[in-house]
DNA sequence: ACAATGCCTTGACTTAAATCAAAATGAACT
DNA sequence: AGTTCATTTTGATTTAAGTCAAGGCATTGT
């Protein structure tokens, strides 16, 4: 079990920052420790503060009133959630649910709002990541609205290919039916999606295990949404 | 024509601030005139800075490469784009293209890095309105993946009544071709689900006024996805 | 080894929305 | 008014993906 100073001197919003800063960062800090499928906030709850993964994965999702759910994130150490309440006020705009018995840290939001007033280069990192979250969700938009799932799942494959550093094969760390609803799909789609870019040689699929047998295929298929010859 | 001073001071990032910064913010600003479908940025490019529309319309949008294109927002005077890539570095995650002839202010990169470095009410500003626009993507990915047309269009309708304070009736500012890129459709669905509504005596649509005839049928659509009983 | 549970796949069918094509409306220009 | 051009609507058809239902596979525990 890490210390929570080491965990958060390695988080991204606070990489670089003095010593001191993070010192008066860990003493605004709260640990919790979470059970798995523990529910750490709802859409719609008052947002007083933020939250980083200490331990453990987290999942951020949508729910549509028919129960079916979007997994807009998954999340693992170090990375934060539920900033959007903190600086837009109020409520949080979806939900977030441990996937994993692990560890969180809070952050709230007065004393957050206080040492980013009082740390520009603090401020500067916020708007960094910020900026990075807005971009990955241009992305997912435009994939959700112009590219069909075949592509979806090829530029899904490619990123984490890139995320994990491998040419040949990737991992997946979570369950199919949960990459689905990252994807906006359902399993029995996911399933058969991946039936076919085997049966076309662009992949092989070996439980949670995706070899790439195919990479510029795949690249032209997440690029061109269609397929092509 | 407006005086720079004025648009600056109306701009939300720039709102509260004292006159000093704002002085400070104008002396960095550049104006710059565009024409009708001039494009300003396209994705890909590298981003020096970030824009305001000070006169006209701008849409943002992605292609896909069969040339189909998915308008994210169309922003009108006051509204900042482009900030993504000066916090995240690099480069325009999507395409900038006036839709009037008006004039946008500049904002380079490294200026207003220093200004939020020495600014934390800026900086705050700055971290309020991506967080806004973080959670309207939020939203807008929920609709593209578990909503059809009518109850993404019954949403759309509901957020313009409320943008436009009117319970009554909306007027379209935009072509309704335009709206059906918005929504993540084509021209032909859109005006299909026109029809629908006006068929099930939710709406009554003018050219482009369109008469709110049944609020609380519209929201039960747009919140539960399918038509009921 | 055996149920038992959860996860994944496959098949037959339905449906929402895209595509293709054409007509209709509307606005802008001589 | 009449021509031209863009926007919108309508119709017929195709297609991608969702739904429903059933089987297969695999992991776990007894």
């Amino acid at each position: 079990m890490k210390k929570i100073f080491e965990i958060i001197s390695a988080i991204p919003i606070f990489s670089g920052l003095p010593d001191d800063q993070i010192a008066a960062i860990q003493q605004i800090a709260m640990e919790k420790p979470v059970n798995k499928s523990e529910i750490i906030f709802s859409e719609g709850d008052e947002g007083n503060g933020f939250f980083v993964v200490a331990e453990g994965r987290v999942k951020i999702f949508k729910m549509s009133p028919e129960g079916k759910e979007h997994i807009l994130h998954i999340l693992g150490r170090g990375q934060p959630f539920g900033e959007v309440s903190v600086f837009a006020g109020q409520k949080f705009p979806a939900n977030a649910q441990a996937l994993d018995k692990g560890r969180i840290l809070f952050f709230p939001r007065g004393a957050i709002v206080d040492l980013v007033a009082a740390s520009p280069s603090l401020a500067l990192n916020m708007l960094a990541v910020m900026s990075k979250k807005l971009r990955q969700f241009a992305v997912q938009i435009e994939n959700l609205s112009l590219k069909e799932m075949p592509a979806r799942l090829a530029s899904y494959l490619i990123y984490l290919a890139h995320e994990q550093q491998s040419e040949e094969a990737v991992t997946l760390k979570i369950s199919k039916g949960q990459l689905a609803s990252i994807l906006g799909t359902i399993p029995e789609t996911l399933s058969r999606v991946f039936a076919k870019l085997s049966r076309q040689n662009l992949i092989r699929v070996q439980g949670k295990t995706i070899t790439l047998l195919d990479r510029s295929g795949l690249e032209d298929l997440a690029e061109y949404g269609k397929e092509m010859e």
